[in-house]
RNA sequence: GUCCCCAUCGUCUAGUCUGGUCUAGGACACGGGCCUUUCGAGCCUGCGGCGCCGGUUCAAAUCCGGCUGGGGACGCCA
């Protein structure tokens, strides 16, 4: 059967290199019937945290991705013990100084990658490794053999900064009899400036991302681009989708650039796409999560102001800031509306009001008429009357459709935003 | 320094294996236009690329070599 295995190291957040190499070994598991193992590599007893350990699996169940089975390093330091003794006793290893050393045998050595094809390794850049410390605890190369053979892994799908360990750890499944299984080296990812990861950069944590107000399926879409393609020019693909038509060999050779804009873009896709509850309801557990005054707004009429909002939004966070007019009991004038307040309007305003007031069912087509009438009765462009009352109501002179917005926002706020607005040049 | 990987628009990529159908296709970003009460969305459209040199061939983005450039690895971290 197949089986690959992510193997993050609970000594920091699980990050885009991590969330993406996640990604592609279970989709390769989903896609194949084959099993997902994630193993904790918790050797490093100082570094490792359990707040890290509960950040990755959160993270990782955020974004839909599920495992058979879970282990933990920290539990099979006697297994690692056992296999050092082993190779003690076939003379590959001996102990110097407290700690178990492997003696690498090298000679010329071909790796077969599933994704770049054959690479072939002239020479090693030492001639020994610990891997058994002093402490007891095993070096990363060897208990990511053991465990690799002894859990049966398949394939080893990680990220091509593993490809110049790869030669090491096959002298050790040599050295022990074991059956070296296939190998994959992802591409890295790249700076948005195309050079190295910074650590300011990469070190992003998913759960970061979710606080920004991204979707998980759009960042999981975005990472599976980078460094894959289906072809067809298909790029908005779901998890189920990606499940069909992921295949190895379609992963490329070269570093992948992260781009800000193009998840960005990616993201809005998304929410303006999706469909109109479940926008809502990701919008409501995003206020609920990020514990905003505004989680407890009924869902009815949180959904009301949502609908206005989906084509307008790059990302969740963004819904409070632009839509809070809607919720809160005054208005507030941005300095991007001062130029609009310039022009005093008074007496138009007033008739506005007044013609508005006389509406029964304030909906925005019967609004949108009496607007136009009313506009064309004091011969004014409706444009000269929109722009002043959309600030009057919202605060700013962008936004959705004034008459919608007339109508979510009701009769009686309406009125009384005009009026603040009519007392507001008066006062100047 | 040693070893390894990679190289198509600014970015992500299709095409490269099986050379001609590629005056290189799509997406993001950017420019212009349409729509329109603003913004956004949508639609139309433009800009822009096979890193360089040489070889093989009737023919090369595609095959070969070199160069240059970028990335990675060389911890009792993982």
């Amino acid at each position: 059967m197949l089986r690959v295995r992510f193997a993050p190291s609970p000594t920091g957040f699980l990050h885009i290199g991590g969330a993406r190499t996640a990604l592609f070994n279970w989709v390769y598991a989903r896609k194949n019937k084959g099993e997902f193992i994630l193993r904790i590599e918790d050797t490093d007893q100082n570094r490792s945290k359990p707040e890290y350990l509960t950040e990755i699996s959160e993270s990782l169940k955020w974004l839909k991705i599920d495992w058979d089975q879970i282990y933990y390093q920290s539990k099979r330091f006697d297994i690692y013990r056992d296999y050092a003794q082993k190779l003690i006793g076939k003379g590959s290893a001996y102990k110097k100084d407290e700690a178990i050393f492997f003696k690498y045998n090298f000679s010329q050595i071909e790796v077969n990658d599933l994704i770049r094809g054959k690479v072939t390794f002239n020479e090693l850049p030492k001639d020994e490794e610990v891997i058994i410390k002093k402490d007891g605890t095993p070096g990363y190369n060897f208990s990511c053999c053991i465990d690799d053979a002894l859990m049966e892994i398949s394939c080893v799908i990680r990220g091509e900064d593993h490809l110049s360990n790869t030669p090491k750890q096959i002298l050790i499944y040599r050295a022990l009899d074991f059956k070296i299984p296939d190998f994959a080296h992802l591409p890295l990812i790249l700076s948005p400036d195309g050079g190295r990861l910074s650590k300011r950069f990469g070190a992003t944590a998913i759960s970061e991302y979710k606080k920004q107000g991204y979707l998980p399926e759009s960042l999981a879409n975005y990472f599976l681009l980078l460094g894959w393609s289906p072809g067809q020019d298909r790029e908005i693909l779901s998890l189920s989708e990606t499940k069909e038509l992921f295949k190895l060999k379609d992963v490329n050779k070269t570093g992948a650039a992260f781009s800000l804009d193009k998840l960005n873009w990616m993201n809005a896709y998304y929410i303006r796409n999706k469909n109109i509850d479940q926008l809502t309801k990701e919008i409501q557990s995003f206020l609920v999560n990020q514990k905003h005054p505004f989680a407890n707004i009924e869902y009815g009429r949180l959904k009301e102001v949502v609908v206005l909002f989906q084509t307008r939004l790059t990302t969740l966070s963004e819904f409070p800031d632009k839509a809070n007019f809607f919720f809160s009991q005054d208005v507030e004038y941005l300095p991007e509306a001062s130029s609009v307040l310039e022009n005093k309007l008074s007496q138009e305003m007033e008739t506005l009001k007044d013609k508005l007031s006389q509406i029964n069912g304030f909906r925005k087509d019967l609004i949108e008429e009496k607007f136009r009438k009313t506009a064309k009765d004091l011969d004014l462009k409706v444009g000269i009357l929109v722009h002043p009352t959309r600030v009057a109501l919202t605060g700013r002179r962008k936004g959705p459709g004034l008459f919608e917005t007339m109508e979510v926002l009701g009769k009686e706020k309406v009125l009384q935003r005009l009026d603040k607005l009519i007392k507001y040049w008066e006062e100047k």
